[in-house]
RNA sequence: UCCUGCGUAGCUCAAUGGUAGAGUAGGUGACUGUUAAUCACUUGGUUGUAGGUUCGAGUCCUACCGCAGGAGCCA
């Protein structure tokens, strides 16, 4: 391949150099030595190779700074691949040569166990880490299948601004930042609104970038700043909106599963759970999994007045918490879209079901092993009286919301989408335990540094 | 915001109210196949902070600080 700018032979390639001499640059992972050998991990960011040095076969000078070699000093080394059957990748380099970029001092990150607050303080070297590292490339792969899913699926990419004047849904839990002379401004905590206006421009539209929510969420599910894709489509109702979801989750799960095996072994993922997820994934209404929490004795702690707590079953018209998603979940081993909620419960841009105006057009998707919300989307109420009404039952302000009844006044259409959080997808395919492993550089309620 | 738990060596942890320890990392030395190498020697401490109880506090009490994960909220 001929390139205008440097092009390396990369770890990841090493395979289809076996037999030549070659320069690999990067970062000594470990090292040990015994005796007259060395045994040097590589790391260049595609994958890592161990480099064997017999010190007896190159010059002192090579020797001695391979002596010197610390973890996460960066070199260049030069040597002969070798396929050797001792070694994970299948290959090894025989060290010729050594150029040393800078010594590395006291690596705070051993390979050893570590905290979580000490990693979480280090987290711009923890990325260096293999775990971490085949999490990162699970996300890219992830981010890849999302937009190649779209994109070949006849959407247009529409971003949503980040600044926004008001609260999308109406609730109180947005960043808040001062806008020139124009008042306050606050971070957009979902694009769907004008996702929304995007789609009855061109058609079928997503979204995609980040969202701010100012909760003071401390699980290991939330983050207070995330990443969202949110396909907006026009023409389409819930039972689209719901088959679309069940498509893009199994693209991007089967996608993950093709492009990325070493990752996966390296996260000691179980990859027949991930095999499992293929349409049709499992349905239930609201309703339906009311009676389910009921007939299976799944009960709600309500607190009293008192503060003591009861448990009491499961009043249908109440919202689901965690507890009720994660036992709904364990009879499913794939995802599960729950649909038609309580209207009360929905936020006001929710089409009512015209066949029973207690629920609102809405579906959340539940993703198996304990994954729980990753998606949550639904049909948008397209009539402008009704949707007025609801604004003001929620007593937003409408002057604000002008530009938007304008889409129901102006060529409305039946339309849906959803929102698919990126983070909450990535947990659930690594299996991480925790959001904060998936994102590069996490943002918690007590943290923002590094 | 509420509830629960934790804070001891660079890191991971132990120590019945009675002399602060281990493993590991770091340093020195030995070794031609290590994968968390092994072996020998070795450096390393204001027990989160402030007060209190006690002859005596890492340990018990109070407040504060920091961290964790559960609730609520949600993707």
């Amino acid at each position: 391949m001929t390139s205008r700018y440097k092009s390396f032979v990369s770890v990841e390639d090493l395979h289809q150099h076996v037999g030549q001499e070659v320069t690999l640059n990067g970062w000594v992972y470990d090292k040990t030595e015994k005796g007259k050998l060395a045994f040097i991990k590589l790391r260049d960011g595609s994958g890592t190779v161990q480099c064997v040095l017999f010190k007896p076969n190159v010059d002192e000078a090579t020797a001695a700074s391979a002596s010197a070699l610390t973890q996460e000093t960066s070199v260049s080394i030069t040597g002969t691949v070798r396929e050797e059957a001792r070694s994970p990748t299948g290959v090894e380099l025989d060290v010729t040569g050594i150029k040393v970029w800078q010594i590395s001092q006291d690596y705070p990150i051993s390979p050893k166990e570590h905290g979580v607050e000490f990693l979480m303080e280090h987290r711009h070297l923890w990325l260096r880490s293999a775990r971490q590292h085949a999490i990162m490339r699970v996300r890219a792969v992830v981010v890849k299948a999302i937009r190649d899913f779209f994109d070949g699926n006849g959407f247009r990419l529409m971003d949503s601004p980040i600044f926004t004047p008001n609260a999308c849904e109406g609730t109180s839990t947005l960043f808040e930042t001062e806008y020139f002379d124009l008042g306050k401004a606050y971070l957009t905590q979902s694009g769907q609104l004008y996702a929304e206006a995007s789609a009855m421009a061109l058609g079928k539209v997503y979204t995609f970038g980040p969202t701010f929510r100012a909760e003071k969420s401390k699980t290991r599910r939330h983050l207070t700043e995330f990443w969202m894709v949110e396909p907006e489509m026009a023409y389409f109702d819930l039972n689209d909106d719901m088959d679309l979801a069940e498509d893009l989750v199994e693209y991007i799960v089967q996608s993950v599963l093709k492009n990325c095996a070493k990752e996966l072994a390296t996260l000691g993922r179980d990859v027949s759970k991930l095999e499992a997820v293929r349409r049709p994934f499992y349905r239930m209404s609201y309703t339906e999994a009311v009676e389910w929490l009921n007939k299976n004795n799944v009960k709600l702690n309500r607190k009293q007045t008192d503060g003591s707590e009861i448990q009491i079953d499961f009043p249908w018209g109440e919202d689901f918490g965690a507890p009720q998603e994660e036992a709904i979940m364990q009879q499913f081993d794939k995802p599960c879209i729950i649909h038609r909620y309580p209207t009360e419960v929905k936020a006001f841009y929710m089409k009512r079901d015209p066949e029973d105006p207690k629920v609102a057009m809405a579906m959340d998707m539940l993703a198996p092993e304990g994954a729980g919300e990753i998606i949550g989307g639904s049909q948008r109420e397209d009539n402008h009286d009704w949707l007025l009404e609801r604004l003001q039952h929620e007593g937003l302000p409408v002057a604000a919301f002008q530009w938007y009844l304008d889409l129901r006044k102006y060529g409305s259409v039946p339309h849906s989408g959803f929102g698919l959080g990126v983070e909450r997808t990535v947990k659930w395919i690594t299996g991480a335990d925790h959001i904060r492993e998936v994102i590069p550089f996490p943002r918690m309620i007590y943290r923002i540094v590094p």
